[in-house]
DNA sequence: CGGCATGTTTCGCC
DNA sequence: AGGCGAAACATGCC
């Protein structure tokens, strides 16, 4: 999600340019919106916005919506505002360009790229995002502890399910339950108000330095850290990896209950 | 080579 | 009906 809005920030700027081109490059990964040639270019750029992990391209046609997967980097200009993934591939190799985008007005041209080793990302218009929670970055702890409430699997599964709360993904699910010192292995239902309250200031804490540092791997506990063993960034404890929701999680037994 | 990886969908089972 | 868990997807890296 950080990267996304990393993503959103870097071309905020072709807000007012119309698309010029676009290019299905990869069959598949565009395979939702065969028709994106002809239906985007020519139409005007008038907002581009970000729900979850869901990139928004709002134009006087369709609304183009970009998922970036696991490994899928959108490349401006040439640049991408990450990096580096801390799971993804090193270095841009042209043959994971799977979408292309070109967008002008009078003085200024733009060469958007999605670069997905992986194919796990996807390209749609006019997305149904009827089944996403609210963004992770603005929602209240009234309306989390309700969406919470009603489910009996791990908080970290709860937290990573996009209908529950949309944006966060793995790495940032075992940042926030760390700082709330939540064991993510309990049940979301056995969450007090005050636990949901932890769990909401450790996002509003988090989220906005991590932007600023560059990405999910950014935390306190760094894409570095997550290994079995390596001291918790709190206390020092060695942490501990287990499997929950079928992702690995670093947590410390020490502070988390 | 085997196993693992920032994610989401699908399927089968309660 | 709908929550839940596991498998599937595809590719690169250690």
């Amino acid at each position: 999600m950080l990267e996304v809005e990393l993503y959103r920030r870097s071309v905020l700027a072709t807000v007012g340019q119309r698309v010029t081109a676009v290019d299905l490059v990869d069959q598949r990964w565009c395979s939702r919106a065969p028709d994106a040639e002809e239906r985007l270019v020519g139409c005007r750029i008038h907002d581009v916005r970000r729900h979850g992990k869901v990139l928004l391209v709002d134009t006087d046609g369709p609304t183009l919506a970009l998922r970036f997967g696991m490994t899928g980097r959108l490349v401006v200009g040439g640049e991408s505002a990450v990096r580096d993934l801390a799971y993804g591939a090193h270095g841009d190799d042209p043959r994971w360009t799977r979408f292309a985008l070109t967008s002008a007005d009078g003085r200024r041209r733009t060469r958007w790229e999605v670069s997905d080793p992986r194919r796990l990302g996807w390209l749609e218009l006019d997305p149904d995002l009827s089944g996403l929670g609210p963004d992770a970055w603005t929602v209240d702890a009234a309306s989390l502890a309700r969406r919470l409430g009603s489910r009996s699997v791990a908080v970290k599964t709860a937290l990573l399910d996009q209908s529950v709360v949309a944006g966060l993904g793995n790495m940032l699910v075992d940042e926030i339950a760390l700082r709330a010192s939540i064991d993510p292995a309990r049940s979301a239902r056995s969450l007090t108000s005050a636990d949901v309250d932890a769990l909401v200031a450790a996002m509003t804490e988090a989220l906005p330095v991590m932007l600023e540092a560059g990405g999910s791997h950014r935390g306190t506990l760094s894409a570095e850290s997550r290994r079995a063993g390596s001291p918790c960034p709190q206390d020092g404890a060695p942490l501990e990896r287990t499997v929950i929701g079928g992702r690995a999680t670093y947590w410390c037994p020490a502070h988390q209950r």
